[in-house]
RNA sequence: GCACAGGUGGCCGAGCGGUUAAUGGCAGCAGACUGUAAAUCUGCCGCUCCUUGCGAGCUACGGAGGUUCGAAUCCUCCCCUGUGCA
């Protein structure tokens, strides 16, 4: 899933995005808040209509922002204090207010509030995170249950409803991450994610806590890693089954240069690419590599030019999605043999 | 011709007697990015050498002299640029 956090995968169009065949995109409950707002959304049709996407959608809790904004928040029971990394006013998030701003944007799935428990973080602390996390996963659950659950204007597919997704937390302690795994199993969410990964772990680690975790979540439902990863991660967890992952890694890399191909990475930078008329990847047949050369885009990178972040964007994401495609196709053809 | 203001490393631009090979920025060369405060951040960026070290040597602040223990910084002359007046 290409992340679009502010309403928009970075530096692509939605037309563009439904060619690369993207089924879904990511947009974020603390961003569209902040700004344009949630009841403005509202009052544009949601989300889907207000940027013009007729696809999935799936809006974080605003629990990432938890982690990822330290310096400007407050944790309490409640919920989260925030001060504005725009203007530095102050703003409560709370499991009820993440749902209330999330129904209100009415993407095809909500994320619970959790907290993304940061890493490296002592048994007490992930244990505290922990508490937290759950205490948080119910009341979201009975504020959607009790407000939530619309019908979602989505284009491809007219009668779906919104629905809500759990998040399970623990840190690197797999104990934490069974017990939680299980009791929101217990509290029966529409799907189920894994957070709290690649936060600055080994990559071991973030493979066993997966390994361990997933097998407790029910497989009729959608099973969800969050922010995760590189090429070869997201072929191996696929391949492990799960079912859906996010991660800005290839539109932020490709915005700063990096490309990700079949040979490996490239930097398109690099001054070896100045006068390189191949294409970025031999093997991929994105309207990048079937258009422009390598030299091309690096010039356009020197240069600062706007497209450069657009044509690396659309290399990375035909290759990320390439991936899932090829591994989508595998798996059925397992199915269908046994 | 006269009067001011200037000439600093690829470029712009600080420094105005001593930890100055010389602050910054740009350009350049590499690297990093994992539920996006990211078109961002980090490192290198005069030359040569090596035992790659807060190492050694060399060359550098328009040019040539001078003052001084010591000068990009002060003085003299010259060259060049900008502005104003003739």
């Amino acid at each position: 899933m290409p992340v679009g956090t502010q309403g928009t995968v970075k530096a692509v169009a939605q037309d563009v995005l439904e060619s690369l065949g993207a089924e879904i995109i990511l947009g974020n409950t603390y961003h569209l808040y902040l700004r344009p707002g949630h009841e403005a959304i509202r009052r544009m049709g949601g989300v889907h209509q207000f940027i013009s996407w007729p696809r999935a959608l799936l809006t974080d809790s605003g629990g990432f922002q938890v982690f990822s904004l330290n310096a400007l928040r407050k944790v309490t029971d409640e919920g989260v204090r925030f001060r504005s990394h725009l203007d530095g006013s102050s703003h409560v998030f709370t499991p009820e207010h993440s749902m209330d701003v999330q129904i209100a944007l009415g993407a095809d799935i909500a994320m619970a509030f959790d907290e993304c428990t940061e890493y490296p973080a002592d048994r007490a602390r992930a244990e505290e995170s922990l508490r937290l996390t759950m205490a948080w996963a119910r009341r979201s659950l009975d504020h959607f249950r009790a407000h939530g659950g619309e019908v979602v204007w989505c284009y491809e597919f007219p009668e779906r409803r919104q629905s809500l997704f759990g998040i399970v937390q623990g840190g690197m302690y797999v104990d934490l991450r069974r017990e939680c795994a299980e009791r929101l199993v217990e509290m029966d969410f529409d799907g189920y994610a894994i957070g709290g990964l690649s936060v600055g772990e080994p990559r071991e680690m973030t493979l066993e806590m997966i390994a361990e975790t997933l097998p407790l979540l029910p497989k009729d439902k959608p099973r969800y890693v969050m922010g995760v990863g590189y090429p070869d991660e997201i072929e191996l967890y696929a391949r492990m089954g799960v079912d859906m992952m996010d991660c800005v890694l290839p539109t932020r890399a490709a915005r700063h240069g990096l490309l990700f191909t079949s040979d490996g990475r490239l930097n398109i930078k690099n001054k070896q690419y100045a006068e390189d008329q191949s294409p970025p990847d031999a093997n991929c047949a994105c309207m990048v590599c079937r258009r422009y050369s390598r030299a091309y885009l690096r010039h356009l990178m020197q240069a600062h030019e706007a497209l450069s972040g657009t044509l690396n964007t659309i290399h990375n994401l035909a290759f990320y999605l390439g991936i899932m495609e090829r591994v989508r196709q595998s798996l059925e053809g397992e199915a269908a043999e046994s």
